[in-house]
DNA sequence: CGAGGTTGTTAACTTTTGTTAAGGTCCGAA
DNA sequence: TTCGGACCTTAACAAAAGTTAACAACCTCG
């Protein structure tokens, strides 16, 4: 829904009603995704951008010798191609993880809201910077963290995620990612993976089954990963 | 010099007499940092952002066993924290890793520009965008390329960056980053960055002498390194 | 001039991670 | 029902990368 997006907003600021009416006014039409199918292609120039309502999505790129490397996951509220309004060109893919649902908004209209509403672009901005913090802290990870620290630093993170959109059940959310996938979010191989997880579950830290993980102490989970979840920004500011 | 800000942007877009002027009202004072001091403090509230006019600098982040990993690298002529204008709260510090010279742009004046110019406004938003889209390529980099391949693109990288800026004179640039430093960047050992460079040496692929690095063939580099600048948004677009 | 620090280099050794391959479970389609 | 595919798991082995330590080159500072 696009509840789930207003919420992402209002969680970092108000919006006026004029705001709320300007971005439910900024979409058109809906689209549906298989999982495995391209949102958006590498090197397209996209005239929408893509709000994903529901589902899991990837942002990717692939080497040459067919390696692929995903760069940051999407959940429902999140824009996946925000940035391509102003980038214009897109410099990696969106891929859909499992069946999305989205909605298109014109960058024309994101154009006029440029024009006239500079508090709501800020917003605006302020999610592909979020985006941008994000791809810094999985750096961090992935540079120096061990594994068993970068997987958990993970999962806190989707769990914060999902959670500033209402998606935690319990202590639980669905997260139906293949071990495969994972690799390529972590940069490692999937037997790596696997035995990670093996350690992860073994130490009581994570209940991952039929695509539901559950986290039985989120303490230690993010004292495991040294998690702070400062860089996802979920202050109220004035901005 | 403030040049470079104008000539990144020119870049990327044509700007009117009028945007010229707003961005060069922007700035009130100058600073001075030296090599190793902190530009920016983690989790400080700046009330200005930077320009970095000359020097080199890099935003990191620091992990609980004093490991530290950059997430990029600033050349003059880049906003080293344009991000703390709407992110508010710094999720990583900044620091000179040779002396700097800076300009202050003081946040009040950044909103000003936000509420009265939308196209310079799109272009600070393009601005912050390319240090994303540069972060997606180290991730990518880190996770799925081979470490020649890494510092390789790396390399090409910084060469299309100071190029921009008109810093390459011959096929060289000024490059005066320490082994460790660079081993920071990757996310690997001092030791193994070393070995890496003598492999790139021995391949004739890369001259690095007292802080200059030489490209004796760009193409053979690209190659290795897969790279394609397109990440890098050099296209002039109307945005 | 010499002491001490920084940086780069190298080697020996250890640990982490990847590769390959095999087997198991589950599930949907023919 | 059976077949095949997707996914998970495990093991043996290979390769990549880290750690530690020693030393050399160079520079700065007293």
């Amino acid at each position: 829904m696009i509840e789930s997006l207003i919420s992402n907003l209002r969680t970092r600021d108000a919006l006026t009603a004029p705001d709320e009416d300007a971005v439910r006014d900024l979409f058109q039409h809906e689209n549906r995704f298989r999982a495995g199918e391209d949102i958006v292609v590498q090197g397209s120039r996209p005239v929408n951008s893509t709000l994903l309502l529901e589902g899991l999505a990837a942002r990717y790129r692939l080497l040459e010798d067919g390696k692929r490397q995903i760069t940051v996951l999407h959940i429902g509220g999140d824009f996946v191609d925000l940035h391509a309004f102003i980038l214009k060109q897109m410099d990696h893919g969106v891929i859909a993880l499992t069946d999305c649902h989205t909605l298109a908004a014109p960058h024309r209209r994101l154009q006029a809201v440029t024009e006239e509403n500079p508090h709501l672009t800020r917003m605006f901005w302020l999610l592909t910077l979020i985006d941008g913090s994000i791809h810094r802290e999985w750096i961090t990870a992935m540079g120096r963290r061990e594994i068993k620290g970068h997987m958990a630093h993970l999962i806190c993170e989707m769990f914060y995620r999902y959670r500033a959109v209402d998606l935690i059940e319990g202590q639980t959310f669905r997260f139906p990612i293949t071990q495969a996938i994972l690799a390529d979010v972590m940069g490692v191989s999937t037997v790596h993976v696997n035995k990670t997880l093996q350690i992860l579950r073994s130490d009581g830290l994570l209940i991952w089954k039929d695509g539901r993980v559950q986290i039985p102490d989120l303490q230690a989970l993010e004292t495991l990963a040294e998690f702070d979840p400062l860089y996802l920004h979920f202050q109220s500011e004035s901005r």
